[in-house]
DNA sequence: GTGTTGACCACAG
DNA sequence: GCTGTGGCCAACA
């Protein structure tokens, strides 16, 4: 126990709401920042998931870019991809096959 | 406290 | 479709 996870409040409201994404569905930094009230904050999205201490806790190959391009990941954009695929997303020349399908749009308000 | 960096976003050309 | 520029936010040196 004692899980010392030096993580701030920031990166707790990201893996949180990362954390909802249902399997199968895909969801971007941008819609991250803004469901913890951050709009612009889509760089730090990308910061807290990258170091994501949580991870595969934190579905963190679910988040995409805007657009549906893939983005970046911690093992490589490919792996990315596989994984992504297993779980019924397709991913054609690093951008997300029906993206607007696949993605997990919170209700915001 | 300042400057740089980063898994970003939006706009202009 | 790509590149360049500006902007936002958090973490780190």
């Amino acid at each position: 126990m004692n899980n010392m996870k030096k993580i701030t409040e920031f990166q707790k409201l990201v893996y949180k709401e990362t954390k909802k994404i249902p399997y199968g569905k895909v969801s971007t930094y941008a819609q991250i920042a803004k469901n913890i009230g951050n709009p612009k904050a889509s760089r730090a999205v990308g910061n807290a998931l990258n170091i994501n201490p949580f991870a595969p806790v934190v579905p963190c190959h679910r988040v995409v870019r805007t657009g549906g391009k893939i983005g970046g990941f911690a093992s490589g954009e490919k792996e990315k991809i596989i994984i992504l695929k297993k779980e019924g997303v397709l991913v054609r020349q690093g951008k997300i096959v029906d993206f607007t399908k696949v993605f997990f749009k919170k209700k915001i308000k």
